[in-house]
DNA sequence: TAATAAATCGAGCGCTCGCTCGATTTTTAT
DNA sequence: ATAAAAATCGAGCGAGCGCTCGATTTATTA
C-alpha cells in the first residue's frame, strides 16, 4: 500500500480538511457564516500564510501581501481572524492536535511488539509531517514567537510526543527487546531525527530521498542504536 | 581536564575574542578607529543582539531596544554597522568560521582511529556550541531570513561540516570499524543530534544534563548505530 | 424583482520601524 | 590650556505596519 493510503486510514490531512477543523475550532471568531464559503477562503488564507511565512518568517509577512496572495482585501481578511496572532494560533493548534491524535492511534497489532510499535511511530510521524509539511515547518520555525499560552501548549504537546516514545522504549527495555539505560534520553534523541525530515527537506530532496526511505533509514539507525537491529 | 580547557586548546571562544575577530573581518565598515574601544562596544552590541534576538527573533528586535540594551544611542550604533542586515551577517560569519576551523583541527592521535575521530568531532562540536550557544542558536533560527549571499555561505558551511563527518564514516567503513551502507545519510542523521543540544537547551537543562554528558550519550548512541558500540 | 442579509472592499488612522545628520560631548595631541 | 580629532547623541524623516469602518458589491429570500 502506498504511504499516502496508509496515512489516510488514520485521518484526512489535506489542506481543506485542516481548514474545516480550524473553522470548527474557531467558529466564534470567524464572521463568515456559510461554512462552504468560509472553509474555501480559510484554506486559501492558510495556504498563503504558510507559503509566505516559510519564506521569510511570520513576522516579516505583511497582511497586505497575505491579502493579495489569498485573493482578498485587507478588510476581508478580518472576517476570518481578529488579529495576526490569531492566525498563528490557528495553524499551531492544527499541527499539535494532528500529531497528538495520530500517534495515540497505533493499531492493536503493533502495540504488543515494542520494535514494531517504535517503527510505526517513527514512520507515521514522518509520513504525517510529509503530508502536512508546511504546517510542521511553520510550527517549528515560529515556535519562539508564539504568545505565551500557545507556547505552553506547544511545549506540552512536544513533551507528550516524547513521552509516547519513552514509554515504548522502556516497555521494550523491560521485555529485553531494547538495550537502553535512559529511555527519556533516547526518546529525546529520536525527536530531532524526525524533525530533520521537514526542517531540512530541501537538502534531503536534493539527495533524492523519499519520506518512506528516510523513515526506514531512521528506524534502522535507531533500532541498531537500541541493540535491536 | 575540564571540557572548557580542552576546547580552549583550539581557540578562544569568549565573547570578546569573537568581537575582535568580527572587528577585523569588517574593519572597513566600522567607523570607530581605536580597536580597544571598538572591540568593547562591539562585544556589548553583539551580546545584546543575541539576547534580544533569541527571545523573539531578529526581525522583532528594534534598533531602539538594541541601542538601550547595548548602552548606546541610535546614531552610535551606526558607527559599528551600516545597516541591520550587516549585524546579522557579522554574527553568522563568526559562527561558521569558528565551526569550520575547529572541526578541521583534529589532533594527530585521533586521525588514525575512526571511532576516536568520530567521538572527537561529536564532542568538540557540542562543546563549541555550548561555549558559543547564543551564536549557534541565532545562526540556526535566523537562517531563513539570511540575505542570499550569507544563506549560500551558511549552506556551504553546513555541507562542509557534514562532509567531514561523512569522510570519517566512510574511512571507518573501509577499515571495517563501522557497518554503514550510506555514509552521507548517516552523517545527515548525526547533524540534528548535535544541533539539538543548543536548539533545545532549556529542555536538556531541565533534565540536569551537561554538555559533556550529552556528548557522551550521543557518541554512544551513534557508535552503537554504526555497529561499533 | 425588490428587499434583506452576507460578504467584501480599500482609503485612512495611529504607530513604530530603520536610518540620517548636524549638534554635542569626550578624548587625544600640541 | 587649547585646538583638533574621535566618538556619541537623539530629534526627525519617509515608509510600511496592523487594524478599522462606512461604503459597496454579491448572494439569498420573499
Amino acid at each position: 500500500m502506498s504511504p499516502e493510503k496508509r496515512l489516510a486510514h488514520y485521518g484526512d490531512y489535506s489542506l481543506e480538511a485542516a481548514a474545516a477543523r480550524i473553522l470548527e475550532r474557531h467558529r466564534d471568531r470567524i464572521r463568515t457564516r456559510k461554512p462552504h464559503v468560509a472553509v474555501a477562503k480559510l484554506a486559501k488564507i492558510i495556504e498563503a500564510t504558510l507559503k509566505l511565512s516559510n519564506r521569510l518568517g511570520f513576522q516579516a509577512m505583511s497582511l497586505r501581501d497575505l491579502a493579495e496572495a489569498a485573493g482578498l482585501s485587507m478588510g476581508g481578511l478580518y472576517s476570518y481572524f481578529d488579529g495576526k496572532e490569531t492566525l498563528l494560533v490557528m495553524i499551531l493548534g492544527e499541527v499539535s492536535s494532528a500529531a497528538e491524535d495520530l500517534l495515540a492511534a497505533a493499531p492493536e497489532e503493533v502495540r504488543d511488539d515494542p520494535a514494531a510499535h517504535l517503527r510505526w511511530l517513527i514512520e507515521m510521524h514522518i509520513l504525517l509531517s510529509e503530508a502536512m509539511q508546511p504546517f510542521f515547518v511553520f510550527a517549528y520555525m515560529e515556535a519562539k514567537s508564539f504568545p505565551a499560552p500557545a507556547r505552553k501548549r506547544a511545549i506540552a504537546s512536544e513533551a507528550a510526543t516524547e513521552a509516547i516514545f519513552a514509554r515504548v522504549l522502556s516497555d521494550g527495555a523491560a521485555r529485553g527487546v531494547f538495550r537502553v539505560d535512559d529511555p527519556h534520553f533516547a526518546a529525546a534523541l529520536i525527536k530531532p531525527l524526525l524533525q530533520d525530515w521537514y526542517v531540512k527537506r530541501p537538502k534531503h530532496a536534493r539527495r533524492g530521498m523519499s519520506a518512506e526511505a528516510y523513515a526506514l533509514g531512521v528506524s534502522d539507525f535507531v533500532l541498531k542504536a537500541l541493540g535491536a537491529g
